[in-house]
DNA sequence: CGCCAGGCAAAAG
DNA sequence: CTTTTGCATGGC
């Protein structure tokens, strides 16, 4: 293992429990497996700001730094907003997910992911992309006690199964939506090299074309596949959020870097899911 | 067992 | 155009 220096904290377990990502896991004893496209790492966190990793060098510097978005400084983004007369709330919010990171994840993972990810819960959403790697993935062996981690499936691939025998992944009614994110990628019309280069409404667009892909799986695509730091994902926690919290006025317009923040939002909403739950509204009858 | 989940498309108003 | 409804299944 090597050790790694962070100009920023940086909290493996927070991102690893964000609800940004689903296939990242701790093997226990502290050690952390990230796998980012056909690269696998592992990770252990020494302190807030240093880590140890198995990967050399070069592949931190060309691969799992982009990932873990280390060429922007967390802290100093958001040290005006904890500035005393500030939004309170948010305060709250940044200190609750100290050492968060809005990861850059693979793209096609991300539209398939976040597809299937709707009326799941977290742990759900784990297991049908875990059963999909399992059942459709390649093989990549490791060093570390030999072994074996199933990548994410090839658009390829999940093309050539039929919605019914995705299904057995537990999908549902998502199989479909599915096999429609795999027959588009592999038809060219959502290829991330091309994608990449469109701008945010644009890309929104082309997202939103696949069955199943609407205004919130777009933004978590477009968000943590495609670095759009300023989209916003609305989900009922979320909202929840800006109806206890804001007086049902969506403050996301006036954040700068957005998307970076909500993720600290969400991370304390997964947090605090019973008050939130609690005080639900609007139960008259 | 019952309830809810990082929503969406289709139907109804 | 806006609001309501049905949806498959795993976690807990």
């Amino acid at each position: 293992m090597r050790k790694i220096i962070l100009e920023d904290p940086l909290s493996l377990r927070k991102i690893t429990d964000s609800g940004q990502c689903f296939r990242p896991v701790e093997l226990g004893s502290g050690l952390y497996r990230f796998v980012c496209g056909e690269h696998i790492l592992y990770c252990r966190q020494d302190s807030l700001c240093e880590l140890s990793v198995s990967c050399d060098e070069e592949e931190w510097e060309q691969r799992w730094r982009q990932y873990f978005d280390l060429d922007r400084s967390y802290a100093a983004l958001c040290a005006p907003l904890l500035e005393p007369g500030g939004d309170p709330f948010l305060r709250e919010a940044i200190c609750c997910g100290e050492g968060m990171r809005v990861l850059r994840q693979d793209p096609w993972e991300m539209l398939v992911s976040f597809t299937l990810s709707q009326r799941k819960s977290i742990p759900a959403i784990r297991t049908a992309v875990r059963l999909l790697c399992e059942r459709y993935g390649e093989r990549k062996h490791t060093a570390y006690e030999g072994e074996a981690v199933a990548l994410f499936p090839a658009p390829e691939v999940l093309a050539q199964c039929s919605a019914e025998e995705l299904g057995e992944c537990g999908l549902g009614y998502r199989a479909a939506y599915v096999r429609d994110c795999a027959e588009k990628t592999c038809a060219g019309e959502l290829l991330p090299e091309r994608l990449e280069k469109l701008p945010d409404d644009a890309l929104f667009e082309a997202l939103c074309s696949v069955r199943g892909v609407g205004k919130k799986v777009a933004n978590c695509v477009m968000l943590f596949g495609y670095g759009r730091s300023k989209r916003v994902p609305s989900d009922v926690w979320m909202q929840r959020i800006v109806e206890q919290k804001y007086a049902g006025e969506e403050p996301f317009e006036h954040w700068g870097h957005a998307g970076l923040l909500q993720q600290y939002v969400f991370y304390y909403a997964l947090e605090h899911k019973e008050e939130l739950r609690g005080q639900e509204k609007g139960e008259r009858k």
